[in-house]
DNA sequence: TTGACAGGCTAACAACCATTAGCTATTATT
DNA sequence: AATAATAGCTAATGGTTGTTAGCCTGTCAA
């Protein structure tokens, strides 16, 4: 019964177009085109542009919700993957970071929704929060925890866990902001994130 | 003679605008009307408005090109500075890392061409080059070069320079990102810095 | 003094924009 | 079978947008 509705399919669409164009490059008769249908039959399912947008930006909100949620469900916080970082190879957390950035890179929704929230986080104080909240505070926040951990247990070195963590992200941060805007050079900064991580846990991993 | 030409204003008003509401959010009515002229007088000085845009383009890419030029006449690259790292106190650091990136973040100019960079760059061939130049491939090239001269002289743990110069560069990018979306935390973001510099000549440096 | 030009103005326009009204066919509900 | 609701369509509208035409005034060189 869930099948693809057009109600879905607009949001979709708009969010698209929304991701290259901004919500002002956008005309509703642009997103009714890919939508296939007239113009007018966009208002039987939002009543204005601004409400598709708005929609939008719920559905952001929806799945970051979720998403936070079920990460704190898997035990308290970073707790389950503490474990996994613990009793891993070099070789493997390399595997592991270069795969998490891959997913952030490719997944579609994940790739154009952030581009909108880029766009349009200085004129929309709700997409400015929420791309604080995804690309900023939520990854270093998890990571911290993750070594605040393993530096009780001795297997990192001891330090600010927070600027740890951030030492850890903001690299996948700024190559993530550099394919989002020249994805031709995805492979250069996907060589750039396993040289980060190894030289990473080099220096803040102990033991072998 | 070099007073403050209308031509010049309408660049200015019109950056302050593309700013925060992107290209296609802005009209030109608001451009002059923030000028103090009427709408038609605009095409006295350019011949359209994409016109403007492109001039501020330019305008940028010119002060990008003058800087980059300064920077190669002071010695080959980073020569000069790579003499003031190695005599510098960690605490003297510290405070030109904060004062530097202070800069980046109040200079007016810088603010909001960045801001107008960051909103363009998925449409704007130009000003996608421009962003990734400037905010990526420049810091960190600058960098890479002054740690590679101290890794020689054996200032600095040996590693892979360009490794080094992200994990020196991309915290104060993310930072960058973070003010520039919430203002309000800049204070924090530069306690963040200042711890991040500090932790990173704790790892990093050789010799105290 | 004359004349060219720069730089402001008002008036006007055609194109485009988001949105509404109202018709119709299909689907779901009673 | 009758009815209501859904979701598409065409046509139209009022407001806004970028841009042009053409007029007027002050400046300055010839």
């Amino acid at each position: 019964m869930e099948k693809r509705t057009t109600k879905q399919r607009i949001l979709d669409e708009a969010l698209d177009l929304f991701a290259t164009h901004g919500y002002d490059g956008v005309t509703v008769a642009q997103i009714a085109h890919a939508v296939k249908i007239k113009t007018p039959s966009l208002y039987k399912h939002y009543k204005s542009k601004q409400d598709i947008f708005d929609a939008i930006l719920e559905e952001i909100a929806d799945r970051y919700k979720k998403r936070a949620e079920s990460i704190k469900m898997d035990g308290l916080d970073a707790g389950k993957d503490t474990e996994l970082f613990l009793n891993i190879s070099k070789e493997q957390l390399e595997a592991m970071g270069t795969q998490l950035f891959l997913f952030f890179l490719h997944d579609e929704f994940t790739r154009k929704y952030r581009r909108m929230l880029t766009i349009e986080q200085f004129r929309n104080p709700t997409a400015s929060r929420l791309y604080v909240a995804q690309y900023i505070d939520s990854p270093i926040h998890y990571q911290s925890t993750l070594f605040e951990a393993m530096m009780e247990r001795n297997n990192m070195r001891r330090a600010d866990a927070r600027t740890a963590a951030m030492h850890f992200y903001s690299p996948m941060f700024l190559l993530l902001c550099l394919c989002d805007s020249s994805p031709e050079r995805e492979e250069e900064a996907l060589d750039f994130v396993r040289r980060h991580i190894s030289q990473f846990t080099e220096i803040y991993i102990t033991g072998e």
